[in-house]
DNA sequence: GTCTATACAGCGATAGAC
DNA sequence: GTCTATCGCTGTATAGAC
């Protein structure tokens, strides 16, 4: 569980997570196994067992790594994005960046296969999902304080449709292999909020 | 391959075909065994055989029917629903009812697990959301002639973003066991098309 | 830190009795 | 049509040498 960081293993254990995210994003955590990873990498099953003990001690290691790359990107997106209409451009181009590489989005991903997850994979999920929203939010409310975006419902309830919206486009289109289905999905969404005036407030 | 219909495995096989169902929809085709399903109808993992050759051979049966249930939804819908809007607000609803059994939709799980899929079933999950596609695009049209639904884009892309955003939105919702999350997005989703006069044509 | 060797349960699938 | 029995393989995980 706990393991103790040289050089050596700090490198070799990030290798093996740039291998089972790549596993996972594409086959999903029931749809590989430590062979793939011991294949892929040319070290042993038995190896791997010593950077992560159990497959699921693996899969929290994942996602709490992809968790923060995703909020390093969120600040990305927050640095170079001036307004919030950008902002949210920028968000849906993450997704994007995800569909290019034939991939789903990790905690996509893991939301399907919620249900046979170890239970601190399981919170570990939500937490990203909640990350997003939080993010979303503030974004939300700023465009709606400028005037720049406008939309039914609170701030809150918007973050959660976009999310859900835009992981669903990324679940459907990866079938088709279609980049550019997802990205007509995210304009069209996206541009009911950013038109001005597009929709006046509910009676 | 193929059995012929008797009395008797005709029987067996719908209640093999029902709880197969189950499982894929709570934990994904490669979540499930025939084990699960001999431990829970009471035969053994052999006598499944019998019935289904192989693995592949149930997926594929098993999207079929789903396939062909939902269709019978969708005529459904039309039978009683006599406006777009109410026709949108009844798809949703196919939705809803598989959140409330804290399921995934079928054909949503098996694109999540998509590149594990023998071909076959990958072929029958694409014609499924074709199949969705095609009765949405009808819809839109529909509203879009009388004046009581409003879209940017066109009818097919619309169609398509319903579908990811209601697949996604039951995605997302599922982990947090929220049916209210799921109504909410659904809700301003489908607001943003059936508000007259909301959205002025594309510039 | 990585190895060999292996345990042991589970998988999908098959053969052949009844 | 369902059974018993079993195959061959793969799964995660462990023990202990190096």
């Amino acid at each position: 569980m706990a393991i103790k960081m040289t050089q050596q293993n700090a490198g070799t254990a990030a290798r093996i997570l740039d291998i089972a995210e790549q596993l996972v994003q594409v086959r999903g955590f029931n749809g590989f196994s430590y062979a793939d990873i011991s294949a892929e990498l040319g070290i042993t099953k038995a190896a791997l067992h010593y950077h992560f003990a159990s497959k699921a001690d693996l899969g929290v290691a994942l996602i709490s790594r992809y968790a923060e790359r995703f909020a390093a990107s969120l600040a990305g997106v927050d640095a170079v994005a001036a307004t919030a209409s950008i902002r949210l451009s920028g968000y849906a181009d993450l997704y994007l960046e995800v569909l290019r590489k034939r991939k789903m989005c990790l905690c996509g991903m893991l939301a399907a296969e919620y249900q046979t997850l170890p239970q601190p994979m399981q919170d570990a999920v939500m937490a990203f999902f909640d990350q997003n929203e939080v993010w979303l939010e503030g974004v939300l409310e700023q465009g709606s304080s400028d005037g720049s975006l406008q939309y039914g419902g609170t701030a809150r309830d918007t973050a959660r449709l976009i999310i859900g919206s835009l992981e669903g486009a990324l679940l459907v289109a990866r079938p088709y292999g279609d980049v550019e289905r997802f990205r007509v999905a995210a304009t069209n969404l996206l541009a009911s909020f950013t038109r001005p005036a597009a929709q006046p407030a509910l009676a």
